[in-house]
DNA sequence: TTGTATGCGTTATCAA
DNA sequence: TTGATAACGCATACAA
């Protein structure tokens, strides 16, 4: 309700004086910054820089900013993060963390009665956005073991830093034991790269796997490698799969079988239910939660 | 100046209320968010991921947060991230831009009065921190040479989009020519999957190099791929090295050999510098910059 | 359609 | 050492 030439006469000198809106004002006289916090383990490892993609693409779509934040597997790291987030005013909240079941950060984002969502989680308390974990891992096994394989083995990074890596071995445990077959001692690796080593003395165990799944494509890049250096022949010898499908495993040598999340649209899926949330001035239910579909990405590391 | 008693009594109370200030107030007020931006290209290449890392756990230290942006390698999408970060009220800005010398988006900085420094740039117009690129490659094509090595080639992402590519390219050229070899022309690839494909082509010539260049890590995996399905052996037939020494290159099967950066150190000094910049309430001259030593990562890519 | 006053939560200034 | 008051820049409500 303004005269369209005061109007343009308003915004043309705006544009002259090089006037942009002071942020932290504007906070906080609406009390909502139109920012979303995004709580992240880490940036090195590509899943979450592709969800972190998603997650801003849509988020500009939608009209909001984002402030990214990583923990590094650290429990204090999400904790802090959350506070400093909370702190900042952000309006709602991604968040991956290591087990959402005791996670401090997470009662505190709760209780700050701000909308947030889960990333990659798939849990009845919160509302999440992932992938069927253990599905995909149980049907895998099934499918190497159609192929001949007998000797599956699984490769984990720590177990309590993260529980899809717990949901995906227990994913092994049951198509395992839908195949037939007994589950061998999974690999427990630290995110360290003395993981190769680790790896390559399981390796030199007297009948290793033919097949090897992984929790994850930065452990499977690590599996080729300790085979490699066990002087084993990939997939010749042993087949490895990894799980994530991050964009760079096609373009390895041998080409990375995986099986693959939606990590883009995992990002800008939890960014679409906060901002539907916002707008309708709720919180999110757990109801709310989304169970994407997993892909096949197939490849050289993998005889199947 | 305030009785110990009534300290301790307020910090007591705010504890228990769950007092936190308002970070958009004291903005707001005292004209300063204790907040770095950081403009990046993206974070799905591993270099930037790390440098973050080091930015972040410097901005840590200092009582900074930090506010990252990506531009995606875009000119538009450098000016929207600075624009943005400007607007929100950072202090200071760590960017790493397509190109300095053209860039809007640093004239926008510069212009807003705040501090800056450009990360892995090199130029005297402004602060920065980084390595000799040029010194750096050229260095290594004159290894390569008297290593036996003579149709040495070099390959690189879009030119326009890094002033890095450019300058690892003109220390291909120095190398060459100090080496008194004829520089093959250098192949240009694009960021997309595509690369993969045309650097096949490319090595499809009568007579392809024996050493190849790349002017990032992750081009040196897409060309050991590409060498791959053209039929040629890593480093039987063709050595590839490639640039930045991100993390992963050590678990590569072949290990990937690198001239490598100190990511994290690049980005930990861009936050000293800013921060000793702001506690000196001054600006930063390019005098200041820093040009940190690169290193070299051996690796069985490369036979040398 | 335009102008003016008030308050968001904090810090800084000044008076007590 | 403490308490009261103003101002940061914006959005809103209301008056003109």
């Amino acid at each position: 309700m303004v005269n369209a030439q005061t109007r343009s006469t308003v915004l043309r000198v705006a544009q002259e004086v090089g006037y942009v809106a002071n942020a932290s004002a504007r906070t906080l006289r609406t009390r909502s910054s139109k920012v979303l916090g995004v709580v992240l383990p880490t940036l090195t490892n590509p899943v979450f820089a592709e969800c972190l993609q998603g997650i801003a693409s849509q988020a500009a779509l939608r009209g909001y900013a984002i402030s990214p934040c990583t923990t590094e597997y650290d429990h204090a790291g999400e904790d802090a993060a959350t506070t400093r987030l909370l702190a900042s005013g952000v309006d709602a909240l991604v968040l991956v963390v290591s087990n959402p079941g005791d996670s401090a950060a997470l009662a505190r984002v709760r209780q700050a009665g701000k909308p947030y969502v889960l990333a990659y989680h798939h849990t009845h308390e919160h509302a999440c956005v992932g992938v069927d974990n253990t599905g995909a891992v149980r049907e895998l096994v099934l499918r190497l073991a159609a192929a001949g394989h007998s000797r599956i083995g699984m490769v984990t990074g720590q177990l309590q830093a993260s529980d899809r890596a717990q949901q995906r071995c227990r994913g092994y445990a049951l198509g395992m034991q839908a195949a037939g077959l007994s589950p061998l001692p999974v690999w427990e690796v630290p995110f360290a790269a003395t993981a190769v080593q680790m790896l390559q003395h399981h390796l030199a165990e007297q009948a290793p796997p033919t097949a090897i799944v992984c929790s994850n494509d930065l452990l499977a890049i690590r599996t080729i490698r300790a085979a490699s250096l066990a002087g084993f022949s990939v997939p010749a010898d042993i087949s490895v799969v990894g799980f994530d499908g991050i964009a760079m495993a096609g373009d390895l040598t041998p080409s990375l079988a995986s099986i693959s999340q939606p990590n883009h649209d995992i990002g800008s899926a939890c960014v679409r239910l906060l901002c539907d949330a916002l707008a309708g001035k709720k919180t999110l239910a757990a109801q709310e939660s989304l169970c994407l579909p997993h892909g096949w990405r197939s490849g050289e590391s993998c005889r199947l």
